[in-house]
DNA sequence: GTAGCGTAGTTGAAAGCAGAACTATTCCGC
DNA sequence: GCGGAATAGTTCTGCTTTCAACTACGCTAC
């Protein structure tokens, strides 16, 4: 942000913009307020319920999932879709509460392993009714079936275009 | 995030929690995973190339709107989804980049107009494309009409739960 | 008119985050 | 085995966001 460049500014422009018409704004708009909203929506209960962000909630979750509850940063950052700097702290500040540890890789000197502690997984255990109420809630509650699955379809298919980062 | 307060651990559980299955988990999980992974995507492309995040690009575009280009605050923070503490930082540093400028309110004493300048305005006319063209790229040129379709009647749905905030 | 309450917006401190720079280890070719 | 590139992770810096005060004005009733 700090960088107000304008880039490259070409005297012609490369090509006509490709706007969007009346209708494909209403569904960008519909996407992106409905998605912020309910991103919004679930991390504030959840945070306000449990003390738990959605996003510490993910690596717990990521964590109990994986074999002996231990995996790599990198692996964890991948799965939680987080940089490695932001799960370094994040891993840093879950050590504070006791629900996370590290260790030492065996196989690679380099590499630390997160692992997840048992007051990790009851923090967690205590944390997942309310996330998945808020899911219920807020998402499945209000689509029918159909909708649901056009909601995945859509979703997978957006995944495959965004997901090998 | 301070408070790690469990909530009135009650000793036997309320109800049953709602768990997900599994269609449900991956529904879920693709709807999450794609809609940070756009989101992100658009955020960092947009700001490298213009130096604008989506958060201010959304800021200027309500402005640019707006009759005479103005906007009370409050008003700009609900078009937005922003608090107003978010808000009010935000535009003090587009301020400083002299792309919105403050005016009180003629009607009311308390409020203050958030004005787009000419500056700001050039500002954004440079940014749309690079923002459309994203839109295009990693949404709608990846779905089908029916999809759009599809994503719109879902988002609407669930903005008519959230919407009311 | 003025006390008390509600509303509009700002501010300050602390937490969170991104990106770049940095450290430590491993891998590879010779 | 050794120099250099690549990889894993952390740390540093600066920006952004949140939350809780706080200021200032308006509204209503007495």
């Amino acid at each position: 942000m700090s960088a107000h460049v304008r880039p490259t500014s070409p005297p012609a422009p490369v090509a006509e913009p490709r706007w969007l018409d009346a209708e494909e704004q209403k569904a960008w708009r519909a996407w992106l307020y409905s998605a912020q909203l309910l991103m919004d929506r679930l991390d504030r209960e959840l945070t306000h319920a449990t003390g738990i962000s959605h996003a510490y909630y993910e690596i717990l979750v990521a964590l109990s999932e994986a074999p002996e509850r231990r995996m790599r940063m990198s692996e964890l950052a991948d799965r939680c879709l987080s940089s490695r700097s932001r799960l370094s702290h994040a891993v840093s500040r879950l050590q504070e509460r006791g629900w996370v540890r590290r260790e030492v890789c065996a196989e690679d000197g380099r590499g630390q392993l997160a692992v997840l502690t048992d007051a990790g997984f009851a923090a967690l255990e205590a944390a997942a009714p309310v996330h998945v109420e808020g899911v219920r809630t807020h998402l499945f509650d209000q689509l029918t079936p159909e909708q649901v699955q056009n909601m995945r379809d859509v979703g997978e298919t957006l995944l495959r275009h965004l997901g090998p980062r």
